[in-house]
DNA sequence: CGGCTCTTTGACCTAGTTCAAAGCGCGTGG
DNA sequence: CCACGCGCTTTGAACTAGGTCAAAGAGCCG
């Protein structure tokens, strides 16, 4: 099993998001990335639509966003990317990216080449396995996000999102109940596919109900099960006499 | 490179798809693939949500819908397949299918193992080139539709189901001006995330406008520039002054 | 012929958009 | 240190696209 050949470089076993990145297995072979440990700023982008697919990135920590273009012009976000997730998978289609990616906060970028990449699959049956079961990943999420959108009110779309959000930072052993928006009320609204208002209205309304603590862009989630409720439950919100406690009750034995 | 084992078998090289199929890269190797041919009738289930993943299906002939199950018991068309489309993507994941699979007539599929994908993946870098792809435009689709569903209007949905499924056709060598809906107005409401009565009355319009004909199932596209108008151009529908020739010309030159 | 599923059309109603305007926090320059 | 401007957020009021409800037509099969 050969060597990955590198340049300005830095072993995959002492990055320390390799126990969720896609190029962990390389630890085994010890081998070194190129072009690791980038760093970019908010509003930097990393490629855009059309660009010519060089390789993937994976994203060590910081956040981005993936935008479509639209033909009116204005372009719709996609994903939000955080740490740990690979970023530029669409550009296996036709040799060119579709999306644009740009940062929303001071982030660090490790890049594999579609060289690298080759090799990885010809030399490595667990980095294959991986390429796919991500790929696999986020055509399932895919899945749930196309459902949000066509039939989910905008409560339970915002609820999607805070849980996913909270989910997220669980996943990278950050707190799920407390943490800071790296994205504006407009990237939001695009993402959800709704009006920046509405966003506002139930984020209020869910302040409103002690459900959520909002301020600025921090954000504290004072009852996971309202949300869950929310979104899979029977209308919550709109049965103002249920108190918190039942509903955490609920949540516990379902 | 050694050929896929095999029991009951047909060889991929005289298969009718083979010029669009996954697979047609095991022309080479002289490769049969077990299983092939079986036959599905319409509501017959392919597999379903939450069953192991055996391996994927390549559709032959006929059509097909993915279903996403949702909590609240009801399910979500997310994908329409037609023939030289795989079916069961979603199982790399994590060795289970997360939608279920019901044929909308009857169908002929092609079944490939996880045993040989493995194979193939180890012995053919255009196997594996071809599956990246595959998997890639499809999360390219899943990004297409979802700026679908968060921004169109339902015109537009309508006007870019038309359309996807003409060029579809016309991918397959049959007219993509006149062909027959495989599914009820139903599934298509629950495809596109909106109500039944909105499908009627939007393609009852799109009739009265003399765009498309519709005859119970069978359809007729007149004018396909004034469906892409629909789609991105500025609002055609609500300004009748403008004859029809006058879009096709403005398609033209576009 | 009766019962079935699927489709169409009409009338009403509401969730969410749009438009308008004001508040608010933060960085820059004087 | 303050004032100004700018990007972002919030709130209110009016409007509408599209959903829901209801009922009737239309093909199809035993």
């Amino acid at each position: 099993m050969s060597t990955v050949s590198l340049v300005h470089s830095h072993p995959c076993k002492t990055c320390h998001i390799s126990d969720v990145c896609l190029g962990s297995n390389l630890q085994q072979s010890n081998c070194r990335l190129t072009n690791a440990h980038r760093i970019y700023h908010r509003k930097n982008t990393l490629f855009s639509a059309g660009d010519e697919f060089l390789g993937i990135y994976v994203i060590r920590s910081g956040s981005a966003k993936a935008l479509a273009p639209s033909q009116s012009g204005d372009e719709h976000i996609s994903k939000f990317h955080f740490a740990g997730e690979i970023m530029g998978l669409d550009g296996f289609a036709n040799g060119h990216h579709s999306k644009s990616i740009e940062f929303l906060e001071t982030s660090s970028i490790c890049f594999i080449s579609v060289n690298e990449i080759n090799i990885l699959l010809k030399n490595s049956d667990d980095f294959n396995q991986r390429l796919l079961k991500v790929m696999s990943s986020e055509l399932i999420a895919n899945s749930a996000m196309s459902i949000c959108y066509s039939v989910y009110t905008r409560e339970q779309r915002l609820a999607k999102f805070l849980l996913d959000l909270s989910t997220n930072f669980i996943d990278r052993g950050q707190s799920g109940s407390e943490f800071l928006l790296s994205m504006t009320r407009t990237d939001i609204a695009n993402y959800l596919g709704m009006a920046i208002e509405t966003v506002c209205r139930v984020l209020g309304k869910f302040q409103e109900k002690g459900i959520i603590d909002i301020n600025q862009r921090m954000i504290t989630i004072n009852q996971v099960s309202a949300l869950t409720n929310c979104l899979y439950g029977t209308d919550y919100l709109h049965s103002p006499e249920v108190n918190n406690s039942k509903l955490d009750l609920y949540r516990a034995s379902a």
